[in-house]
DNA sequence: CGGCTTTATTTTGCATACAAAATACGATAT
DNA sequence: ATATCGTATTTTGTATGCAAAATAAAGCCG
């Protein structure tokens, strides 16, 4: 028997992770049509397997399709995001509350040195590792809630909220703001006090809502 | 020109609703197989929107997809439930609050006629149209939040719970707490006060998760 | 020259065909 | 009788083909 099979994923899936990778990364904008044909040839599939993942990003709300015309990179606009993010406000919050019960010191210790990280990165003003790193300890915090269900909600909402593309709008005083309630959140994580982490982290998402439509508001 | 033009669904959205439907009505149980060629015959259709049908609810949740062994109705387990339902008191404590703010006084009159109409299919014992009038007032208020991305999210998580089956389960006191719950939750949406409204929509969540693990318990 | 109709081309929607994998079945040997 | 191997059948995965809709282009008339 081989126990280090080598599990070959379907093509259909294969497809849609390069999808996502190229919307996630710009390479397909907002609103750009997607081409059966020509996405067939660059990714030297078959119309069938390339539609099957159209249609997953569609329900995942990454696409959006119209009825015999195809499908184009789903928009977010000014609204999508002031609706997803007190979505995500809430459900962070509750990752966080569950995150200071249930994580190991370990864990906490991770949290802790990926945060020590990411403030010598501010101070370097090294904005991509910043949010490398940032975007890390969220995902750890709410990895930490152990709840799988919560980290797959947060992430797909996630997901469609990072294509706004703020980052690169960010004031020097939102970033300080949102270092400062880094300290917080990692305070109250070591605290294990999960009402204190939970506030911080709706208060954490509020501070991005007011960054982000405040750009938003600047290109519209 | 035709202002009412006839705008048929693509097959395969048609199939991913019947599909839906097939699941959630209990006719396609959980862990059942779906095999595309029956399937196929009984809903006259190809097997390619068949399976971009089934791609879209595999994404969803609702299907879970094994490569190069077909997909089969995914099963509800205790730990799912136990996941999910913290997730849908956040949020349902979140469409409640802003529907506190939001809603205007014809929703909440109309929300109050629902709720009268379910107070009296409790008295009468009229268990299916209880829990209909039930569904509705969470459907109602959720939407008045006015946050559709939270109405979908929140649909998304019901669907999955909803296959628990636990309605027949209720016992007696359960029953008699969720009412009296809805009494305070239609008060405080008449009270315009979404604090309180958020905390008991939490509250009566947690009256659902108990009831709902009770019944699983017993089952496993 | 501009707007409209008609025709050609492209693109999507659906069905079918073929290939590969998995399952079911049966024969053989122990 | 059981286990194992090999073959047949079923089922899934992918590619291709055809039809319908939409878009683009050409021709026509005012």
């Amino acid at each position: 028997m081989n126990s280090s099979v080598i599990i070959r994923a379907p093509l259909h899936v294969q497809v849609a992770e390069r999808l996502r990778l190229m919307i996630d990364s710009g390479e397909l904008e907002p609103g750009a049509r997607l081409n059966e044909i020509d996405l067939c040839n660059t990714m030297g599939v078959s119309r069938t397997p390339l539609r099957e993942a159209i249609r997953s990003l569609a329900t995942e709300g990454l696409i959006e399709l119209q009825p015999n015309r195809g499908a184009s990179v789903s928009i977010i606009s000014h609204e999508d995001v002031s609706e997803i993010l007190p979505i995500m406000a809430a459900l962070e919050g509750l990752g966080g509350r569950l995150a200071a019960v249930h994580m190991t010191a370990e864990k906490i210790a991770q949290v802790r040195k990926v945060h020590d990280q990411m403030i010598s990165h501010y101070q370097n003003r090294e904005v991509a590792e910043y949010f490398e790193t940032n975007r890390l300890i969220h995902e750890l915090v709410t990895e930490g809630s152990g709840n799988q269900t919560l980290v797959d909600t947060i992430n797909s909402l996630s997901a469609k909220v990072r294509r706004a593309r703020f980052s690169a709008q960010m004031t020097e005083e939102s970033w300080a703001k949102a270092v400062s309630e880094h300290a917080e959140i990692i305070a109250a994580l070591e605290a294990k006090d999960p009402e204190r982490l939970e506030a911080i982290l709706i208060q954490h998402v509020e501070t991005k809502r007011a960054t982000i439509l405040g750009t938003l508001e600047d290109k519209n």
